[in-house]
DNA sequence: CGTAAACCCCGGAGTCGCTACAGGGTCAAG
DNA sequence: CTTGACCCTGTAGCGACTCCGGGGTTTACG
């Protein structure tokens, strides 16, 4: 299996595996004759593995150690659980962080429903308004 | 104003505020004759304006878009309140993704909690379930 | 057999919004 | 006079990709 049929198995971009393979997620595959790489049926597992990880937000660092912990053969289930909580309290973290976020952007839209006026709610609102929030700040994903 | 005197009034680090100079969404201040930024009490609301934008979850390139459209003398509301609403759709879209991996974490995190068995259920779940979602991956924050 | 399209290789740069650092200059207090 | 707090510039690093340039290979078709 090439590196585009792995891909379109896996519903990952080929770049990305290359990605992976540079951070030691994914093991060197064998090579072609002609330096192609050749993957084996298992390396769709792995691929999955970690792109389900990604789907539930687990950074690639999280997902190194829940690989780590997938091959253990002492299944410490404790340290993957723990690992998985922790990121599911990051998880709730963020949401809260949105949906203030969101409570904040729709107080602050829907003064300006009524139409034109003289001076703009949006812009009243960023320029004099008080502390809208002390939380984190989220990346914007250029995927969304 | 020195520098370290705006971050303070802002609350924002002083190397945050010498990016948004460096990116062009402060303006380039004077300088005393020694070199240093000495900035003027409308810097500070400037600051805020874009703080507060960024705590909303604005991208720099939008509170861009919002400070040309507040200085703008025929006040244009319909586009601030397109480009608020249309931010405010993205905010949602990601609430519904986070919610979504709330709810398969808590679902796989909770078929663990019987404690020790032979295979886990979270490292089961990554391994071997469907498709989790096709919805876009958000970044970590490092700042969350 | 020739050639064009589709695939593959590699390394490096760009994205976003900062943050941190190295290596220096300036200024006020003790 | 020295210490420390502040300031300057420019560059590199983070995470997780994505894209690009400049090549080599393989496959399908005429």
């Amino acid at each position: 299996m090439k590196i585009g049929e792995l891909a379109t198995a896996t519903n990952c971009h080929f770049e990305t595996i290359r990605y992976y393979e540079k951070v030691g997620l994914l093991p060197k595959p064998e090579r072609t004759a002609s330096g192609y790489r050749a993957y084996r049926k298992g390396d769709i597992a792995r691929v999955r593995f970690i792109t389900r990880g990604r789907a539930l937000g687990f950074s690639l660092d999280e997902i190194r150690s829940l690989l780590r912990l997938s091959e253990s053969p002492d299944l410490a289930c404790a340290e993957v659980d723990t690992l998985a909580r922790r990121h599911l309290a990051e998880v709730r973290e963020k949401l809260v962080h949105l949906q203030r976020m969101e409570y904040e952007l729709v107080a602050t839209v829907e003064r300006c429903r009524g139409g034109q006026r003289a001076t703009c709610a949006v812009l009243e609102s960023l320029a004099h308004e008080g502390r809208v929030s002390e939380a984190p700040i989220p990346f914007q994903s250029h995927l969304a």
